[in-house]
DNA sequence: GGAAAATGAAACGTTAGCGTAACGATTTTC
DNA sequence: GAAAATCGTTACGCTAACGTTTCATTTTCC
């Protein structure tokens, strides 16, 4: 049984959570950011820039910027691959998570205020 | 009958959306820009520069300068306001309204995607 | 009518992201 | 082992958003 939404209420959807984040978020991350950091915790390790890069369809210096970014804000951390080691694997942080999971709880109580 | 969303539902709706937007939407407007265009389409007018500054809780350079870029692209217009020749009011476009029902229809297929 | 307030825009210097093109370090290929 | 390919980063110049301050215009207040 698929969650099937009014036009109304996904763009009321958006609108909430948007309105929250611009008002009470200093962190402002771009919407690339925001589906990196998304990336990094949704789907199975290991993440690395170039596959990053190619499935969000970006070049490469787009993650490291991001990655720099986020990593400064505590949200993302790098380490060298062992195996192969001209690749960064992208860690999972505490920070990161905690701050997904605020998002997590800001869609959901915007959700739950939906007009029917 | 509210719409209760899982945690994992909210970041995963959050995440395909934002995932299509950066693949697909050359646009790319800001977090502000977003929230400042869903609300002139979504609250009822009139909208002015200095009622949109203080909703979203933002100095009115913001507002003037997101207004200056979506107006650019199409999403929106200004007309000066002919009762108080101070003020201007924000006008919603056919451009503005085509590019909110796309986002719309972007929501809702993602959320209609989603694991039970 | 003249001072004060209010509105939106413009000006200033700063910061951060962008795309393209290189680069150093590693690994793969033959 | 030398040459080619791969990976992430850096460098370059550019664009656009930022916060603060100032401004011109218009309205409100005595």
């Amino acid at each position: 049984m698929p969650i099937e939404l009014t036009a109304s209420q996904a763009l009321g959807l958006w609108h909430g959570v948007a309105l929250d984040q611009v008002r009470h978020d200093d962190r402002d991350l771009t919407l690339r950011q925001m589906a990196i950091l998304l990336h990094i915790y949704l789907v199975p390790p290991p993440h690395t820039v170039r596959g990053l890069a190619a499935t969000l369809e970006v070049t490469k210096p787009v993650i490291t910027r991001a990655l720099d970014t986020m990593g400064e804000m505590g949200l993302v951390d790098r380490v060298r691959d062992d195996a192969d080691r001209r690749s960064v694997i992208i860690k999972r942080t505490v920070g990161g998570a905690l701050y997904l999971e605020k998002l997590g709880d800001l869609v959901r109580n915007q959700a739950r205020r939906l007009p029917l």
